[in-house]
DNA sequence: AAGAAAAGGTCATGCT
DNA sequence: AGCATGACCTTTTCTT
């Protein structure tokens, strides 16, 4: 479909030109002159640096096939009609031509991402000159690398991530049902995690090159690895133990969950020795992780992407405010992309992000002008447009977070009309999108089977629909079972769940703060102190490296938070409603990257940390990096990842529901009964994207918010790999003391 | 084997 | 002149 959809989407003004005499059907031949100049070296800093293979195009002087580019564009009009629909590239609203890098994307992001991974270009230009947070559309997007770049990455863009992009036909079918053209990009990642040829996927990475600290390269560990093997084990132990009456449904409440807490702690006492923390009482931190920006196999981007920061941030050091050393937080929040009108009246950028559309009947909704849309080559800009057009440094762009006025007196931009302008667009594709989901879960509900375009019919019956706060209540009458499994109990369970589970952060986090605060004082006293005090600070650390430290407080809090894991998944409506064997698999499978999640906010973006809650240290992501069992690339994972979780800024319930989420997912090997998985799955999205949607409301970093929290869960599934990937090579070379961590990751020997 | 999809190359264009 | 951009192209990889 891309391919005509691209050839649809590839206009100039040559073309609409072209197409205004329906005769000339064929492009000017604008042969291209293979200069055989290719043999691009580009990619190789990237490969050495994060360790990822690029693809080597073989630049044979290729024969230019002049009938390809005619047939091409005479199919245009019917490709443009069949397709329906107009794509929008998720960076800057432009018209996409298809999937790049991972994400949906035109040609000019494309090609900027390219040019970004090959590194090429003056890295003082990736320089933001406003306040990193610049807005991103069709019309600024050339003004500010720096931030488009971030949004890229943090759309999920990287070489790797391309991978995700070939999918079967079924596949991204299935995808356009469930949801529409904007979360299908977001789901893109998940949906495909749960497709079947995404474990062949891994079976062949399995199988493949293993470039170590590759994870696109990775060898997986045998899928059978993370297999439950349930019987007397541990963790079946602990599911059973507390499982409620699997035949009535566990009752909301706190009072029903304290008592499985109670049973959970009191089963975590009997086998004290793994919270043993050498003295404190306290539990410990188990980092999360992450990648600041790639979604799945996110390494090669990351890399090169860090090569860019990296760049960046040494240029910005000079001229500017210290900023965090190594992968700052993106600066790029979702909602910066909030809706504006742009000077032309062209559509606002967040349309992008809003756009529902499915199918032709909204594209007029979303592009109201084509020809506008082209920017590009002897058209005679406007004033305005060759303000916005012009790149880089001289335009004193306003950024929307400050609503700062204009340096040099310069009319607002655009971008500063009032948010309730921004917004409405936004809210209200959101509202239809949330309808969409419901109906499809309705659909299923009531046993029907959902076509291909249902869900862009579904979105157009519903468009207008009233009532935006409880679109996802089905229309008919539910029994008690149903009733649970209902949107608004999903999102109350789990949000008392969370809390109730999970009762380390609050204190630990008050705690890390100060430790922060005392931290930054010192090292800005004298970096030299710090750095001792620091050093100091990390008692316990009797003899090993930094790196050793850490992963002993890793293994301690990995093994807690599994407890944690077990008793928050059984407060999942409808979790134990599932085969146990199931709940297992699903546990297994999934409580590291639940883990993640809870403890991201462990890692602070601002000093580049992590925060020990053994010992209540700071550690530097390069100190931790320092003999580190699991390697640096899943210290790198794990810092970036945690980061880019955190900038969602999430709020309890938003991470409760995105932590059940990542646990609920229907591809975990081993499953009996996947489809039931894939149905709470389902209504754990709609659960997710309710929550966002209200609870961000308002907030211009909303934007976008539910798909890239969707895209991130690729990126927790990734560095599950690699932490499955990194012990598998550990197996035999060390013990790893905590049971229940071995027993889940299959470390027993 | 054919077709689809995406990566990567080329170069006209416009800006500094 | 040098550089960034993006439209258009070929090549490669994957799916059917």
């Amino acid at each position: 479909m891309y391919t005509s959809l691209q050839q649809a989407q590839w206009k100039t003004e040559r073309d609409y030109a072209l197409e205004s005499d329906p005769k000339v059907s064929a492009p000017v031949s604008q042969s291209m002159t293979p200069t055989g100049a290719g043999g691009s070296d580009h990619d190789d800093d990237g490969e050495e640096e994060d360790g990822l293979p690029s693809t080597v195009t073989a630049t044979t002087a290729g024969v230019p096939s002049p009938g390809t580019a005619s047939q091409n564009l005479s199919a245009q009009a019917a490709a443009a009609a069949a397709a329906g629909s107009s794509l929008k590239c998720l960076v800057c609203g432009d018209k996409s031509s298809g999937v790049h890098y991972g994400v949906l994307a035109c040609e000019g992001c494309k090609g900027f991402f390219r040019r970004a991974l090959q590194n090429v270009g003056d890295p003082a230009r990736k320089k933001c000159f406003y306040n990193k947070n610049c807005d991103i559309n069709m019309q600024t997007r050339n003004r500010c690398q720096h931030c488009r770049l971030q949004k890229c990455l943090a759309l999920g863009m990287s070489r790797a991530a391309a991978k995700l992009g070939r999918r079967s036909r079924k596949m991204r079918e299935m995808i356009r049902t469930i949801e529409d053209t904007q979360t299908e990009q977001a789901l893109h990642g998940l949906l495909s995690l749960n497709a079947p040829d995404y474990q062949h996927q891994q079976q062949q990475q399995h199988e493949g090159d293993p470039r170590p600290g590759s994870p696109e390269h990775l060898p997986n560990p045998p899928l059978s690895s993370s297999a439950p093997s349930v019987s007397a084990s541990s963790l079946a132990h602990l599911v059973q133990q507390s499982r409620p009456n699997a035949s009535s449904a566990p009752p909301v409440g706190s009072g029903a969950f304290s008592v499985h807490q109670d049973q959970h702690r009191n089963n975590s006492n009997v086998r004290g020795h793994r919270y043993d923390d050498g003295g404190s009482g306290e539990r410990q931190i188990m980092p999360a992780h992450s990648h600041a920006y790639s979604s799945s196999n996110s390494s090669s981007s990351s890399t090169s992407a860090n090569d860019h920061q990296h760049q960046h941030h040494h240029h910005q050091q000079q001229q500017q405010p210290p900023p965090p050393a190594g992968s700052p937080p993106y600066p790029y929040l979702p909602g910066r992309t909030g809706a504006k009108n742009n000077s032309n009246g062209q559509h606002p950028q967040a349309l992008a992000f809003s756009d529902v559309s499915m199918s032709g009947a909204y594209q007029s909704v979303i592009v109201p002008n084509e020809a506008s849309l082209d920017l590009r080559k002897k058209v005679s800009l406007s004033a305005v447009e060759q303000f916005i057009r012009s790149p880089i440094k001289k335009r004193p762009y306003i950024p929307k977070s400050g609503g700062a006025i204009p340096p040099d007196g310069e009319p607002l931009s655009p971008s500063n009309s009032p948010p309730s302008q921004q917004q409405q667009p936004e809210h209200s594709d959101q509202v239809s999108t949330t309808v969409s989901l419901h109906q499809a879960h309705h659909r299923q509900l009531v046993g029907m089977s959902s076509s291909s375009s249902s869900a862009a019919r579904g979105l157009g019956a519903t468009r207008g629909m009233g009532n935006p706060l409880n679109p996802l209540l089905p229309p008919r009458a539910l029994g008690r079972e149903e009733l649970k499994l209902t949107v608004p109990h999903m999102i109350a369970r789990l949000h008392d769940s969370y809390n109730s589970t999970f009762t380390f952060l609050r204190s630990k986090l008050s705690e890390m703060q100060v430790r922060l605060a005392e931290y930054t004082r010192l090292n800005t006293m004298d970096s030299m102190i710090g750095k001792i005090i620091s050093t100091h600070l990390k008692a316990g650390n009797q003899g090993g490296s930094v790196g050793e430290m850490c992963w002993h407080h890793f293994q301690m809090r990995l093994n807690r938070t599994i407890e944690d894991v077990v008793c928050f998944a059984k407060k999942i409506p409808g979790f134990t409603e599932l085969d146990q064997d199931d709940q297992i698999s699903l546990i297994k499978g999934g409580c590291f990257e639940v883990a993640c999640v809870v403890c991201a906010p462990f890692i602070d973006a601002e000093t580049n940390s992590i925060f020990l809650l053994g010992n209540s240290s700071i550690v530097l992501r390069e100190e931790m990096k320092c003999g580190f069992p699991l390697g640096e690339h899943f210290v790198e994972l794990l810092f970036n990842l945690c980061n880019r979780l955190n900038a969602f800024n999430l709020r309890d319930s938003g991470k409760a529901l995105f932590s059940a989420l990542v646990l609920i997912s229907p591809d975990r090997p081993g499953l009996k009964h996947r489809e039931k998985v894939s149905k709470l799955q389902e209504l754990l999205i709609q659960a997710l994207q309710t929550d966002t949607t209200q609870a961000h409301q308002g907030e211009l970093e909303s934007a976008g918010l539910f798909p890239r929290l969707l895209m991130s869960i690729s990126s927790l599934r990734e560095l599950g790999v690699e932490h499955r990937r990194m012990l598998e090579s550990l197996k035999g070379q060390m013990s790893f003391p905590h049971d229940l961590y071995a027993e889940t990751f299959d470390l027993i020997p």
